[in-house]
This record gives structure tokens, sequence and C-alpha cells, in this order.
DNA sequence: CTTACATTCCAACAATCATTAGATTGTTTT
DNA sequence: AAAACAATCTAATGATTGTTGGAATGTAAG
């Protein structure tokens, strides 16, 4: 059959983006370049892999052209090859944490489930940390803030929490949110706050699933 | 570090959708599936693999979750787990064609690329429908339209074309649709068409293809 | 009950992949 | 030029996957 010709090497070439994503040491990758331009050495600190298994899983995701690299000196420095990698790494959780019963039990596990924010109040979230009504928070480290992050989000890194506390004020409600939903920092962050006092909560969304939902992000000018 | 026990099954539970997106056989059953319920004969048969093979495939999809079956006397017969499945096969295969060169050759190569329609007039194709200015004809099997076809569009199968050409207004400009951009009957139809006079284009879209972009699906009522 | 048929299970093989260790390539600093 | 360092390449391993053939299961029809 000649149609088998022509399809064949169709399916195979998106079954190259496929392969990409079918390692979940891949996944975590993408999710922090998601963050922002990173280096082989960070991305490999922050798997607590060794940096040639890194260097081998990010040659996988390039030969899949979904991150690129630059070169700056000793370091390389890697990054998506778009924003709609970032969209389709939201996707594929969101339908593993549809159809997979483990993921939902995994996730709830995961952090004593504090109380969260879901999907419906991103508009309000927004219009309420525009008034001020509460502080939206970003805890990912600077370097990741900069690159985007939540509007009216101020930065305030996990690591730098307990010593500025001082910058939250008492009285008002403070969200805070971080990579996403597989991500512990505003986990963390908010066990913290509720223990010296603050009302705190949890905002599931990073930037990826913020921009997913189509609302716009801000970014530090240079 | 404790962070790792935990993030860990996260990852690799989404993994699992990604080792099913893997393969560009289970890829086709998968776009086969989104058009509607099929029996691992047929789906076997429209690979043109062994039923065996096509069975171990639909294995592996049902073990990721994003395939469910129902037995109905001999038969088994398969379907997607849900919508947001084929979505997400819309948006893996969209990734695919915007950064891999390689798909985008194969795709124009493939049927000598006739006139086609592309995304951006999607709404005033469904006026023009509407008004009876064109004509859409819904070049898949019956069943497949009976599933879920677009607003307007006339079910004209391939294979019945030649004989019912009849139904066609010669005066008015038709445009075929099958299962999506990698999909040929639609091509094919459009060959056929314009050699017997009429004035005909393809569209790119398949049913999955237009929910993906928001716009309304028909069914036929039992 | 036997036969026919759709599908799955099991075993085997080759091919591919993840991971690790050691050697190598570029680049910067001294 | 030599030393230091980031990253990649090569080779080797064990594990996983795709594919095929043969046997087994479950259901419907004679």
């Amino acid at each position: 059959m000649t149609t088998r010709t022509f399809k064949d090497p169709l399916y195979e070439q998106v079954a190259r983006i496929g392969k990409a994503l079918a390692s979940p040491r891949r996944l975590e990758l993408l999710e922090l370049l998601a963050q922002g331009e990173k280096t082989v050495e960070m991305l490999a600190a922050a798997l607590a892999i060794d940096l040639k298994l890194a260097s081998a899983h990010l040659k996988a995701l390039a030969a899949a052209r979904i991150v690129a690299s630059r070169r700056d000196g000793k370091y390389r420095w890697y990054r998506l090859s778009g924003p709609d990698v970032a969209q389709l790494w939201v996707r594929l959780r969101d339908v593993a944490e549809t159809h997979l019963a483990e993921l939902r039990v995994a996730l709830h596990a995961m952090a004593g489930a504090p109380e969260t924010l879901v999907a419906t109040v991103r508009e309000a979230l927004l219009a309420q940390a525009r008034s001020g009504a509460i502080v939206v928070i970003d805890v990912r480290p600077r370097d990741e803030y900069d690159t985007a992050h939540l509007p009216f989000a101020r930065s305030l890194p996990l690591a730098e929490l307990e010593a500025r506390l001082a910058e939250l004020p008492a009285d008002k409600d403070i969200v805070a949110y971080c990579r996403g939903p597989f991500c512990v920092f505003a986990d963390t962050a908010v066990q913290l706050l509720t223990a010296r006092g603050y009302r705190a909560r949890k905002l599931r969304d990073g930037v990826s699933e913020w921009q997913a939902a189509g609302l716009p992000l801000a970014m530090t000018a240079r």
C-alpha cells in the first residue's frame, strides 16, 4: 500500500516528541526549563543526578528539538524551544492527573495537602492582588522570577523567606506559588508562614499553568 | 533528600502517559480512536499490522489509561478515555510540526499539497457552510461521521464518492475533510472532484482539530 | 458439545534505552 | 603554555521495549 510509505514517517516524527516525554527525568528537566534558562550543572544539581546523565537527557530533548541551547563562555545554557513546549508539559500532566488515580494519590500525599487554591479562582485572585487585598509571593529563586512571574507577584525566594518575614504585612492574606503542582516550595513557604501566624495559602499554578489558562505574565525589565 | 522520594513518583506517573505516546503505531491508534470506537480487528487492518501487535499496543495504551474498552459479544471495542486525550494528540502533533522541519517536509510531500484551508478561516468556513454558499463533505467512513462531525457537514465516504457524485452541486465550492492533517482521504477526494470539474478544496482539520480550536461538533442522533 | 472466531497470554528474540565510568573537547584563568 | 573547569563523547552494562509465533481464553453460532 502506497499510503503507508507516506503516513509512517509522519507518525514517526511525532513519536520523536513522544519519546522525549517518555522519561520522568526528562519531564522534570522540561519543567525546570519552563522556569527559565539553566546550565547542565544547575539542572543536574536540581535533579540530584550525575552531570553526564543530565547531559545525555538534554541531548535526547535537543534531538527532539524541544530544547535548544547556547554557549556562553564555559557554560552551555539550555532553554525550551518555545512556549508551546511548556504548554505541552502542562497538558500532558493534566491528562495524567485526569486518568491516573495513582498520580492523584501521590499528589495528595505529597505535602500534607495544605489548603490549595484551584483553577476557578484565577481571575478573582488577580483582581485581589491588583487591589492589594492579598499579597502574592513568588518563592522560586530570583532569576526564575525575573524571567517571568505572575502579575502583581513579589519575589520572596524560599531560601530568604525566614530572614525577610518583616516585608510581609501581618494583616493580609498571603498567597504563595512556585513552579507548579509538583513543586514543594510553596508548600514549605505556607507551612513556615502559618507557623509564624500569617494567613497563608498555596496557589497550585506556576507560570506555565497560569499562561496555559490564558492569563498574562509579567517579567522584570532589564 | 526527602523531597526526591515525593517528587519522583509524580514524574514517573506522567511519564507513563509519555511512554504511551512514544511509538508511531500507538499514535496512529490514538488518532483512529479519536474518530470513534473501534475493534482490535479494525485497528489492525487500518494500520496494516498483525492483530497481536495491535492488541499489545492497545494494552500499552490501556496501561497508561488513555484508552478504555468494553466487550460486546465476540468483539472488544476500544475508545479514548476522554476528549482530553484527543486534544493531547493534537497538541503533540502541533509541537512536532512547529519544531521538526522533517515533519513539515514529509507533510508537504504527502499528497502533492493541493490547496489547503488553514486555521484562520475556520469561523468563515462555518458561516459559509451555514449559509449554503459552500458544501462541506465528510469523506470518512459513515460510522465516524455518526460519532461526531463538523456542523453542516454532509457524509460522503470516499469509497462512495464516485458513485454519489450526482448529490453534489456543480456550481458550489466543495470543501472536503477527513481525520486530520495526516489523513489522505480528503486529498484523494479533492483530486477526484477536481478531475470531474468540481471546485474542491481540502480542510486540514479533522474533528479533534476543530474541537481543539474551540468550535462545536455535531453528531448523528440515534 | 463442538466449531469458529476475536482477542489475549506466554515465550523468545533483536533492538533500543538508561545509567555509569573513563577519556576527550572546548573555554577560561593563571 | 599549563591548569581548572563545564560539558560531551565513547564504550560497556543491565533493563526495557517491539515484534513474532504458538498456545490459551472467552464468546457466539451450529
